[in-house]
DNA sequence: TCCTTATTGACAACATATTGTCATAATGAC
DNA sequence: GTCATTATGACAATATGTTGTCAATAAGGA
C-alpha cells in the first residue's frame, strides 16, 4: 500500500524533528542558567510552577498543569524538598495531598533565577518579533491539541 | 536589581513552555504509533536516521545529525541490534566505528512505519497550512541556532 | 449510610538522556 | 615517523521521565 504525505505533512514532519532538537537545546540552556543556583531544568520548572500558582498546590495539581506524569513531578518535588527549596505543608482539605510551599531559600533562588531568565529571554527573543513568536505559539498549541485528541484512549472516552 | 522582560521575551517564555509540552505529547504519539511494531519513539528516531542517510553511518555520525549525545544513540543502537532491527558492519575506514545497517526485519518495519507515519502526519497537518508550518519551522530553527551560540563553551571557542 | 470509584503518594521497574572515565584507534602538526 | 590531540565505543553514575502496583483517602451515587 503506497501512501504519500501531503506537502503539509512533509512540513509537519520536518517541524517535529526540529521540536525534538530544540527541546534538547532548551533543556541544556535551562541547566546552564540554573546550575550556579543548585537547580536543573526539571527542578526549575517544578519550582516555577509552584511559584506561578495563585495558591499552594499539591503534586498532582502541579503535574496536571505541567503536562507531566504525577510521579515525575513527585520525584522532582521530593528532590526539591531534600535540597530545602520547598516544604510540604498539611492540606486542611486532604490528608495525603500535602501542599507545596517554597521555603525562604526557595524564594531567594526564584528571585535570582527570575533576573537570569529575564536577561536570557530578552537576548534570545530580540529581533524575532512578537507577532512571529505568537504565531508560532499558536501553531504549536494547535498541534498539541490535535495530538491530545488523537491520543485519548477509548477507555477514557467511554468513562 | 529589577529586570523586566520585553514583550517579545514574554512571548518567547510562553513559547518555550509550549515546546516542552508538545515535545512530551509527540513522544507519546511516537510511542503509540510504533508500539505495535516493537519500537518506541527513541528507537524509531534512530532507525529513521539510519534510513535517511544516503550511506551507512556510525553511531557517532548519527548522534551528531540527531543532536543527541553519542552515548544516548549508542545505547539505543545497541537495543536495536538486540532486537534484530540493525547490524553493525565493519567499517573499512575505521576499526572501532562500525557502520549501522538495517536488517531485513528493520527494513520491513521501516516500510510499515512509513505508511503509519504518512497517514498520521497527513491527518495532523491537515488544514494548518504549509506556509504557517514553514514559518513555524523557521522561527524554531532561529531559536535553536541562538541557543547553540549561547551554549558554546569558552574552551570550545578557543579551540 | 454504604459501597463503588477516583485520587493520591509510596515504591519499584524500566526507558531515555547526559556526563565522566577509560582504552584504543585515527588524525594532524612538526 | 613521532607524538600530542581527537574520535570512538565500552562502562558506569546520575537525572529525568513513564508505567504499574499498592494502600489509604476522598468523592459520589444508590
Amino acid at each position: 500500500m503506497k501512501i504519500t504525505r501531503t506537502p503539509e505533512a512533509d512540513a509537519m514532519t520536518e517541524l517535529i524533528l526540529e521540536i525534538f532538537h530544540l527541546n534538547g537545546q532548551l533543556l541544556l540552556e535551562g541547566d546552564r542558567l540554573t546550575e550556579p543556583l543548585g537547580l536543573t531544568s526539571a527542578r526549575w520548572q517544578v519550582l516555577g510552577a509552584v511559584e506561578l500558582a495563585s495558591h499552594p498546590m499539591s503534586v498532582a495539581q502541579i503535574s496536571r498543569r505541567m503536562g507531566l506524569s504525577r510521579q515525575a513531578v513527585q520525584r522532582v518535588a521530593n528532590d526539591l524538598e531534600g535540597q530545602g527549596f520547598i516544604n510540604f505543608e498539611n492540606n486542611p482539605d486532604h490528608v495525603r495531598a500535602k501542599l507545596i510551599v517554597p521555603t525562604k531559600k526557595g524564594q531567594k533562588v526564584l528571585r535570582k533565577i527570575a533576573v537570569i531568565q529575564a536577561k536570557w529571554s530578552n537576548a534570545l527573543a530580540k529581533g524575532i518579533g512578537k507577532a512571529r513568536l505568537i504565531d508560532t505559539l499558536e501553531v504549536l498549541t494547535e498541534i498539541k491539541s490535535r495530538c491530545e485528541i488523537m491520543n485519548i484512549k477509548p477507555s477514557k472516552v467511554e468513562a
